[in-house]
RNA sequence: GGCCCCAUAGUCUAGCGGUUAGGACGUUGCCCUCUCACGGCAGUAGCAUGGGUUCGAAUCCCGUUGGGGCUGCCA
């Protein structure tokens, strides 16, 4: 803990491909453990290897981030502006006899761990270098630097691992004399985190099942430097429905591709909250809520499975949440360049708070108001074939059109201040009120029934068998254009009988 | 191979020595209904395995099996 008693946390990607689940779980974890205490959350950007890292893949993780309300106290730091700050420890600890430089090449390494691997040995470095004499070392020769590990029998080095609630430990002479500076002179990953972790102050780490094999490795970097060592827990993998380690390396979904999928951030971060973490029965957190409960006891130990089932569930639910104007909105974000904006109008809000129930992404609404975002529709005879027609059909139609003519225009009025959204609800719920009290005279008059007119009048009207609630569409789609699909259908139907 | 971690339904999980093993997703049936949804009700399916400890074990200990991670001049 530092001076104030603050608990501090990071998220430390490397750029090395977008940010992926497993990350965003791990920054949440983060985000929501350290707002939970009133303390920070930091953002740095691991990008000590030059060959793999890329600028895309950094804003890629920047992006992500914010879209997903995950946001940093402080401006990322880099670890490709501190190399001098490595560089200096690097120095000290050569100079203290607590690293050492190696000479030897990566061929020769390679034999030696061949070697040892064909004796049933574990295959660590040799030790060659570990003791040079002066004379032997010559820095003008490529080399690298390498931490001289406590060496002692029986000696252990290990940490408790806030997640799992126990210790975990290793004998030292599973660790190997590590290297933490390379032939390039950029440290490695075990070096410069240490370092960053220390000089930021971090008091709990909380990152991927998959470094507790070097927390080790760490904790004696910690020691060597004279830094206080922080407190660690290890969150279990996520797995993808093979039941193989979800990771970025193995295909696992961007976060920018969930976006563009019409997931919402809000949904994404509940299931990843849910994976690998509880709060008895609870299922629907914000992130006030996330925050209010984290706590590390809850983790849970054993590896998730990723389920995209469950995903979608929470995010229709966090899309019902939401009021129709702000729907537009989202959904107007991820469109493609080639579609449409949706109008944030009365006759849109009308349609999206209908279908609010009835989607489970962003994309699908869209998919649903195409009847209504495309001036005209076309009838395709795969969906109308199901059905037949016959005198009758259009002796309703032309009824139909005619209680359709007769409506009042008023009731179709869209012109409402959107900034008053109650006001603007209220007049909608009006008008679709309206509609369905004429339109139910106009069917009892004619002893006929909705249930038996839905049909052909969703067909006409949207030509589709399945389509938000009549009044809405007939308010929606207008007097005007009902009519203009009444007269198209007619024709359409009347050809094919 | 070595070291480390893990183990409740198909999936996410609650449980922390005494429960008819709870919830959620999925799935099945019914109700509601202008279609599709939503909602409501009901059902489905689980403590990997073998030993201990204990009056009593999903819970504690050990072995086995299975899964995962690490074993890089990646992070």
């Amino acid at each position: 803990m530092n001076n104030n008693n603050e608990v501090r946390t990071r998220f430390a990607p490397s750029p090395t491909g977008y940010l992926h689940i497993g990350g965003v779980r791990t920054a949440l974890f983060n985000y929501v453990y350290a707002k939970h205490f009133g303390g920070k959350f930091f953002l740095r950007i691991e990008d000590t290897d030059l060959d793999r890292s890329r600028k895309e893949f950094e804003f890629d993780i920047l992006d992500s981030l914010k879209w997903l309300s995950i946001t940093p106290d402080e401006d990322a730091v880099y670890q490709s502006n501190r190399l001098e700050i490595y560089k200096s420890y690097a120095d000290r600890l050569l100079k203290e006899g607590k690293a050492y430089l190696c000479f030897c090449s990566k061929e020769l390494i390679e034999e030696d761990r061949n070697r040892f691997a064909s004796e049933g040995k574990k295959p660590m470095y040799s030790g060659r270098c570990r003791n040079l004499r002066p004379e032997e070392k010559d820095c003008s020769m490529p080399h690298v630097i390498r931490f001289k590990a406590e060496r002692g029998e029986g000696l252990r080095t290990g940490f408790k691992d806030l997640a799992r609630n126990r210790f975990i430990n290793f004998n030292n002479n599973e660790i190997d004399d590590f290297v933490i500076v390379r032939g390039d002179g950029i440290p490695t990953y075990n070096f410069a985190v240490v370092i960053d972790d220390a000089l930021m102050e971090i008091t709990h780490i909380i990152r991927g099942d998959d470094h507790v094999s070097n927390t080790p490795k760490q904790i004696m970097l910690y020691n060597a430097m004279g830094f206080n060592v922080p407190e660690f827990a290890h969150v279990s993998m996520i797995l993808g429905s093979d039941g193989k380690r979800l990771s970025k390396r193995h295909g696992a979904a961007s976060v920018s591709q969930y976006k563009k999928d019409g997931f919402l951030p809000e949904a994404l971060n509940n299931y990843l909250i849910r994976l690998g973490w509880s709060h008895g029965n609870d299922e629907i957190f914000y992130m006030n809520d996330m925050i209010k409960y984290f706590d590390l006891k809850n983790i849970s130990k054993s590896a998730a499975v990723f389920n995209t089932e469950k995903l979608l569930w929470l995010n229709s639910r966090h899309i019902r949440s939401k009021d129709p104007f702000v729907l537009i909105d989202l959904a107007n974000d991820i469109r493609d360049i080639s579609q449409k904006p949706l109008v944030n109008d009365i006759r849109t809000v009308a349609l999206v708070e209908s279908l609010k129930s009835r989607i489970k992404t962003l994309v699908e609404l869209r998919q649903k108001l195409d009847f209504f975002i495309n001036e005209s529709i076309e009838y395709k005879s795969e969906i109308l074939n199901e059905f037949t027609f016959d005198e009758n059909s259009l002796i309703f139609l032309k009824a139909f059109k005619g209680f359709l003519n007769g409506l009042n225009s008023k009731i179709f009025e869209c012109d409402v201040d959107l900034s008053k959204k109650n006001e603007a609800l209220e007049m909608l719920k009006n008008s679709v009120e309206s509609i369905k009290g004429e339109f139910n005279d106009f069917l009892s008059k004619n002893s006929w029934t909705m249930k038996e007119k839905a049909t052909i009048i969703r067909l006409a009207l949207t030509g589709e068998k399945i389509s938000p609630p009549l009044y809405e569409v007939i308010f929606a789609v207008g007097k005007e254009r009902c009519i203009r699909r009444i007269d198209k259908f007619c024709d359409y139907i009347d050809i094919k009988r």
